[in-house]
DNA sequence: AGCCAGGCTCTCG
DNA sequence: CGAGAGCATGGC
């Protein structure tokens, strides 16, 4: 058997059977405005870059099925040999990515008494949330969204990441990993505030991503932590941690749907557009709509920001 | 040109 | 303690 000479780009490729439904190309397009070289969806494909056992690989993937039947093949492209045990692991990173075992139709049969959210749901059929590959960088992200608006978040958010990140060579072009704890506890709040963050944010994530280098916080024990309660609790103890940024990080980091920001400006605007008849509401308000959607409420969030960003009419 | 944007902390009074 | 200023950048 041939040797895979370092440096000698390896191509495995990985399938997967989603359960349905799953309507993949619905569900990455969130991504279509991302950066090339961080993760984008694009005609088709999405691709971003995993870790594997500190080991960098880039996964790019693509949609064989249909959303009844879905099937999706994730080519995995690094430098040095790809064993059957990073399959395995780049299999339990992709399907936790796109929520590839989730039940979708416990959702949906929740929905069944919300008019407003079953006919979205009709147009939405196989949207599932995607998710941060870590807890870590949905927190991070959560930060630097704070206050600012997603646009700019965005932005600085890619500069870090190239700034920070590793890189990962793939035939002619450079990919980038979102840094880990320790690069991002390295740096300096000068560092982070030519990324165009304010002193404040820089030191936010300095600290906690200090607190997570010299492990006093290890986020991945909140994944197993079932009262959301306690999780808010927790991250809200961090300076620079708020309830907002805990639910988002929950939501978005950690498949935690029993939990959605009513704090967040947009949603709000979001849930009265489509139950108040863009009327504004407040916290509490936004609160008791969302009371009905139970242990889905952030799932179901996701779905009225979908369909409200997609211009879809319930 | 300002003014605001999916918050949070710190500082006053 | 409660209210209010301050923060960073990009888009309108």
């Amino acid at each position: 058997m041939l040797q895979t000479m370092e440096g000698f780009p390896t191509n495995v490729q990985l399938p997967l059977r989603p359960v349905p439904p799953f309507d993949f190309d619905l569900s990455a397009q969130i991504f279509s405005g991302g950066d090339r070289q961080v993760q984008k969806y694009e005609k088709g494909e999405y691709w971003q870059v995993i870790r594997i056992n500190g080991r960098l690989i880039l996964a790019v993937i693509r949609s064989l099925g249909t959303v009844d039947k879905p099937k999706l093949l994730v080519d995995l492209k690094t430098t040095e040999r790809i064993s059957d045990n990073d399959r395995r692991k780049a299999e339990e990173i992709i399907v936790s990515l796109f929520n590839l075992k989730l039940y979708l139709k416990s959702f949906y049969n929740r929905a069944k008494d919300d008019k407003v959210l079953f006919s979205l749901i009709q147009k939405l059929t196989g949207l599932r949330s995607p998710t941060t590959p870590t807890v870590f960088e949905g927190l991070i992200s959560s930060i630097i969204e704070q206050q600012i608006s997603l646009n700019v978040a965005h932005t600085l958010e890619t500069r870090i990441v190239k700034t920070f990140g590793d890189a990962l060579q793939v035939d002619t072009k450079v990919y980038f990993a979102f840094p880990t704890p320790q690069k991002l506890a390295s740096a300096t709040t000068e560092e982070l505030r030519e990324c165009g963050l304010s002193l404040r944010k820089a030191e936010y994530i300095l600290n906690v991503a200090g607190l997570i280098a010299h492990q006093k916080l290890n986020l991945d024990d909140f994944q197993n932590c079932e009262n959301a309660d306690e999780i808010i609790r927790e991250l809200d103890r961090i300076r620079g941690i708020g309830v907002w940024t805990a639910e988002l990080t929950m939501v978005r980091g950690m498949h935690k749907f029993d939990v959605m920001p009513t704090d967040d400006l947009g949603l709000r605007r979001c849930i009265s557009h489509y139950y108040r008849n863009d009327q504004k509401i407040g916290s509490t308000e936004a609160r008791d709509i969302a009371e009905k959607w139970g242990k889905w409420k952030g799932l179901a969030c996701f779905y009225l920001i979908m369909a409200e960003r997609l211009g879809i009419i319930a």
